[in-house]
DNA sequence: TGTACATCAGTGAACGCGCGTTCACTGATGTAC
DNA sequence: TGTACATCAGTGAACGCGCGTTCACTGATGTAC
């Protein structure tokens, strides 16, 4: 009948925590993975860790850079999904039919993320002017060391190596092509259709991704 | 020097207000457009109304549903725009050029809404899951009728009609029209790109609109 | 035309909540000698 | 191998903030007679 005691973490048995930087950042992403950016809150990533607030500035100057540490968490997360997607393309294909795979392939992986992890999806993709520019941060890197955006770059420049696609239309190109996948999800996630989107997702998204390596 | 009286309104004559229920509404509307759904704060608009917070309560039942209210208005100023957008065309294109440059309208009214208006524009599609089925709520349309998912299903009708758009293609075609703009859209207001698109707005806003003509 | 009265829009005060953050502290750890 | 000590990770208590919402109220209005 230790009615005090309910939902706290088991005590800990030394002073020191030992690895509680990493402890809050997993429960920050937890966090964001149930409720998305605005659920990031500090003091419940440690009530989680069983550690008082104010023991999260010892490693996080504040409430924003732990945010900006689950962010770039999200984004590898993304980065890995897509990753995921282009290994499981068969290699025996022609160039121009596996980099048309690749461009999909990356669609893809973005779209099922957003699909099965809606809360990290809506977490990496917010107020995020820092994908684009400059200095490559392994922290929002995949597995192979390139972010979302870098990945879709990259199939891209294949579609142009193998021929598929014009080079003087390579430029901007990811705009186009982010915008579709980009509002796709959006438009499932929270956006005005998405009960009626949502069952028929896989479809649908094959028919955008068809309507991009046409229009691009 | 009356200190106290700083950034408050003039106060009232009456002690009936008159006009609360639109006046609320409006200092809501405000506020999204300034800063997006989390803005609209009850207390905030009751403050700006020169009233006390719980008048509110007269009018709204809650903060929800004052935010509701705030975005079926947004909705509406979208349907506006594109409507602007619409009127704007040349009368005597032939019937398929016409269609083409409806559908073109329709996302330009959308992309300029959501560059211009980027607070409204973010309130309107917030977790809305009230456009597509049924009731046509008047309060979410434009002055002609139809709210902005209804504008562009008659866009794809009228290409259809107009023998440009085979019509076996034309069931789900909204949502890949939707996707490509919508993405774009949000790429532009806080995408991980916006810094990138938004000088070139313009110019990416046509290629994916061609892009997406060719499409579908 | 005058008066009593019901209506209900707006007031004033207060509530509980959870947040981020700051302060002075305590006590376990690992290192230098 | 033993001991003194600096380091610094985590504590406990408190702060101010602004929010949404509830309560019992007050007083102007318009209507019925």
């Amino acid at each position: 009948m230790t009615a005090v005691s309910t939902m706290t973490p088991p005590p800990r048995k030394t002073y020191r925590h030992g690895d509680l930087r990493r402890v809050l950042l997993e429960a920050g992403i937890e966090l964001a993975r149930a409720g998305g950016p605005a659920a990031v809150v500090l003091r419940e990533a440690t009530r989680r860790a069983g550690v008082a607030p104010n023991a999260a500035y010892r490693h996080f100057a504040s409430q924003q850079a732990l945010l900006q540490a689950v962010r770039a968490a999200a984004l590898s997360a993304v980065a890995k999904a897509m990753e995921d997607e282009l290994a499981a393309l068969p290699h025996d294909l022609p160039p121009a039919d596996f980099a048309r795979a690749s461009l999909r392939a990356v669609g893809t992986g973005y779209l099922r993320f957003a699909q099965t992890e809606t809360g990290l999806f809506r977490t990496a993709f917010a107020a995020a002017g820092d994908l684009q520019p400059g200095t490559p941060d392994p922290a929002k890197a995949g597995p192979g060391g390139l972010n979302p955006f870098e990945l879709l770059g990259a199939a891209l420049d294949q579609l142009v190596q193998a021929g598929v696609m014009p080079p003087e239309r390579r430029p901007g190109a990811e705009f186009l092509a982010w915008s579709a996948v980009h509002g796709l999800a959006m438009l499932v996630i929270d956006g005005p259709l998405g009960s009626v989107v949502g069952p028929q997702m896989q479809q649908i998204g094959q028919r955008l991704l068809a309507m991009v390596e046409k229009g691009l």
